[in-house]
RNA sequence: CGGGGCGUAGCGCAGCCUGGUAGCGCAUCUGGUUUGGGACCAGAGGGUCGCAAGUUCGAAUCUUGCCGCCCCGACCA
């Protein structure tokens, strides 16, 4: 992609609006744009990442066996009228009247709708268990919206439900969820850590969020040292095998959210060097609430002895748009972003120093074309600014890595290779530097 | 929803108290000089001062109402 097409309105200024650091970077790099409080438009370079990430959050539902579908934005109230919630949820919900002056809403969530579907189609035991997702946007009016995308009133979520006949099977859905959850985030490069939720009414040990560290987390949580060498679950794990040891080894160690940590519980079962006091994000949360709506909306099956049951359900959230903003404060110093290859926008930015000049571009042109080939993404910033802006352009949207092109190496036939995440930089060839990157990306592009 | 703050050019801000031709820096455009880490000189464009009433000869400035945004709290992916 050529910088020159591309939109990308970065600015050297930090929005008086924007307190957290990912905030105050996705306006500056022009990732994304406020439309109202909680309310953003995704430009291109915002678009790029948010797609990135919701691809892999698909393919590790697949790889778990879940299934996807589309649900609407817009629900018809009757459906929560169904289950007691469209009283129950407040002003939280976007109410909304069609022209026939029916009340309808913009969905929160889809356990109403997911249930709906459900029941339609489904009679015996036999036909479980399910696990269906969904990728879509969400809204509910927060009292507050704040952090940008963090915690914004319009979010893109995904959210799988899982059927089962029992409560001993549900627990089987619920923990491929978990693996399921290990596995997406360590892919994007965060190191998350289930922790006990509150569970509510429905009670049990089957909620937990996780979270990701993060030094401007915006929540205190509690764990193990422990929790975080443990190694994520690989890629050729059976979903459908004894998940069980994994969980166990997973919630053996103490975590916990500021909300319900134990500080007692802390001191007497985690040693003292291996107490962890830290800050983290909220990315994921699975929960399994049993018929809280199967049971009134009447989703019922007939169960092995020939009585209809309803349906055991589970639902599992990850804040899409959310993990945006997690990245990033995971991710960035004080240029800017520095994007862990599987996420990045693109893998690599070439920077032509000076346009115009015949061997810069020709050389800009056959490392472009060359990574190109390999498979690599490349923005190729063929404009007219200044070194100066264009470095500190670069190094602001945090692309993984970047070539330096100008003249003065080029009397030398060498061009400038340098590495965001940790800033070295190295002259050589330009057909070494091809390959050089096309390797490092697809080394860190492979995930086990 | 309670408490606080802010709306003036694309961005960051001053001017408001004490009413009298709307400013500064950055960005943008033109010309020139520069040219490997956010240049310099000269010139130019761009704002019904959030909206609406009111007071006044005259309102960005004073009054009232409304709208929007941000921060702290309770709430949440």
């Amino acid at each position: 992609m050529r910088l020159s097409r591309f939109y990308l309105p970065v600015l050297k200024e930090t929005p008086s609006d924007a307190q957290i650091v990912s905030h105050q970077l996705m306006l500056r790099a022009g990732m994304v744009r406020q439309q109202g409080a909680g309310i953003y438009a995704w430009l291109p370079l915002g678009f790029r990442v948010l797609k990135k990430i919701e691809q892999i959050v698909r393919e590790e539902q697949n790889r778990a066996g879940a299934v996807e579908m589309l649900m609407p934005t817009i629900q018809p109230a009757n459906l929560w009228r169904e289950s007691g919630r469209y009283e129950a949820y407040g002003k939280e919900m976007l109410r909304i009247k069609d022209r026939a002056d029916r009340d309808m809403l913009f969905g929160p969530t889809n356990e109403e709708m997911i249930t709906e579907i459900f029941r339609a189609g489904v009679r015996s035991y036999k036909d479980l268990p399910k696990m269906l997702y969904h990728i879509q946007w969400k809204f509910r009016d927060e009292i507050r919206p704040r952090f940008g995308v963090m915690r914004g009133r319009e979010f893109l979520m995904k959210d799988t439900y899982s059927f089962d006949v029992d409560e001993a099977t549900a627990r089987q859905s619920y923990n491929k969820m978990f693996v399921a959850y290990l596995r997406t985030f360590a892919r994007m490069g965060l190191k998350s850590i289930p922790m006990r939720a509150d569970t509510g009414p429905i009670g049990g040990d089957l909620s937990h969020e996780f979270i990701v560290l993060a030094e401007t987390g915006e929540s205190a949580v509690f764990c193990d040292k422990g929790l975080i060498d443990m190694d994520c679950p690989k890629k050729d794990i059976d979903f459908d095998g004894d998940l069980q040891p994994i969980i166990d080894q997973f919630t053996s160690l103490y975590a916990a959210t500021d909300e319900i940590h134990d500080a007692a519980e802390f001191e007497k079962t985690v040693a003292a060097n291996d107490r962890l006091a830290a800050r983290g994000i909220e990315v994921g949360h699975i929960f399994f609430f049993g018929d809280k709506y199967s049971a009134p909306m009447k989703a019922l099956v007939a169960g092995p002895e020939g009585r209809d049951v309803p349906v055991q359900m589970g639902s599992y959230g990850v804040g899409v748009s959310r993990l945006v903003g997690a990245l990033i404060e995971a991710y960035h110093d004080d240029d800017g972003c520095k994007w862990p290859m599987a996420v990045a926008p693109f893998h690599a930015g070439v920077i032509n120093l000076k346009p115009g000049d015949n061997a810069a571009d020709k050389a800009c042109q056959e490392i472009y074309d060359g990574l190109a080939a390999a498979g690599v993404e490349v923005l190729y910033d063929e404009t007219r600014a200044r070194a100066g802006e264009k470095f500190a352009r670069m190094d602001l949207i945090g692309l993984p890595y970047q070539v330096i092109v100008g003249p003065r190496g080029l009397e030398k036939g060498e061009v400038e290779f340098k590495r965001r995440a940790d800033g070295l930089r190295e002259t050589m060839a330009v057909g070494k530097v091809v390959e050089t990157i096309a390797n490092a990306v697809k080394a860190e592009l492979r995930y086990s």
